[in-house]
DNA sequence: TTTATTTTTTAGGCTTATCTAAAAAATATT
DNA sequence: AATATTTTTTAGATAAGCCTAAAAAATAAA
């Protein structure tokens, strides 16, 4: 049995690392967790005396097979409870996050089956992201691309939002940003990276670089 | 913000001296927690020191104003929990003590309001046990009376069961005790304090004190 | 009312997860 | 290639929550 913390670290070297499972450094962790670098070395340490991490002094760390499939698990659990607060509940999607954090370590594998199958299998939680099944295995996004990366003229319908905080959530909820709207891209400020847009044919407003790098969706058209 | 284990202390101080208040002794603190009585000591001073408890060396401790509210919510989160995994989930009422006794320290009052909302303002938990509203004000069970108090020919309709450890619950369903079926008492056996019972004017069986005495009910006829 | 027993507290230790300060290694700059 | 900067690790502390062993207080028995 491990404890929160270790189960948050090996959630967090996941995500830092999805989808190319490269290694991760000991700095992004700490700033990550809000913790100091000199505490993560100590986990680092016990988290690879567990066989959890790939770890070497200095090269940096990656999770093994067994701490990957404990970090999609919290990562499933995190995101049926958001599903199960949004769907059920009628949370809205930028009250969610923080609850989760806090459900994800509900230990009971009873539990999560029964609340998935309540949920009624969901593939994607209330931010679009997937949702990985009993075996680990993540419902496929590869078609997604980011705003970001869109070029003008591009349109896209979102699908999903990678970052729950809910200052952003707000922040997209007051422009009418959320699953399911189309997004055009009109110009692309290269001074600042920020881009024009235009939201289901009749919003336009500006997005910064930071928001636009958080909205993935499928090409239209 | 307490930890789980503060939490802990507070709601076992609670449920040892409810309905009456009782002062505690630090050895039913220990055994009811399974720690040893040196620790209960260390945290005793620290629960004073925050004002959650009265306490003086040697004199058994009870709860303050703002303890016994804090005790009474996590009380309140544990039994709509319970309640939710039963009712919502299809739990058996012998499967859910160990998952609310996880779910019960969740930090949000909104969620809690929610589930509350969700589940139909429940006044009671799947073992019979009352369920505190939003102000700690538990509903009426005044004319409940302990099974193991009953005479001879006195029949009772079951309404709690005062002890959710699995075990129990498990034996109640194979001898067809739950909540609403009625009991009659046939016989008190002086020996051993245990009692001839027949179950729903069908079914006869022996209850021995240390399970009759966990029955509660309300007098029939 | 002494003496014995039980309960409770104190003293001193241990583990986990954190911190700051300093040392060591890796990386970047001149 | 030498030096400066950044990143990472080690060393040494601290707080929470537990432990065992021993001391002190309360309670029960003789
Ligand atoms: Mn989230
Ligand atoms: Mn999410
Ligand atoms: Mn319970
Ligand atoms: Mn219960």
């Amino acid at each position: 049995m491990l404890s929160y913390t270790e189960e948050n670290y090996l959630k967090i070297i996941f995500i830092l690392s999805y989808p190319t499972a490269k290694e991760i450094s000991t700095n992004d962790i700490a700033k990550n967790l809000n913790i100091n670098a000199a505490s993560v070395s100590d986990m680092l340490k016990k988290l690879k005396q567990k066989n959890l991490i790939d770890y070497a002094k200095y090269q940096g760390v990656s999770l093994t097979q067994e701490g990957r499939k404990i970090a999609v698990n919290i990562i499933r659990k995190h995101r049926l409870w958001e599903t199960f607060l949004v769907n059920t509940l009628n949370f809205s999607w930028d009250e969610v996050h923080d609850i989760a954090e806090q459900l994800e370590h509900i230990q009971s594998n009873l539990l999560i089956e029964k609340l998935y199958q309540f949920l009624g299998f969901p593939k994607f939680d209330p931010h679009g992201e997937p949702i990985p099944d009993e075996n680990g295995t993540f419902p496929e996004t590869k078609d997604w691309i980011c705003l970001n990366s869109c070029k003008k003229q591009q349109k896209i319908e979102v699908k999903s939002i990678t970052d729950d905080s809910s200052d952003l959530l707000q922040h997209l909820d007051k422009i009418s940003v959320n699953i399911g709207v189309k997004i055009e891209v009109i110009e692309k400020n290269s001074y600042d990276k920020s881009i024009d847009v235009l939201i289901n044919d009749i919003k336009q407003c500006t997005l910064s670089k930071e928001i636009s790098e958080k909205i993935y969706g499928v090409l239209l058209d």
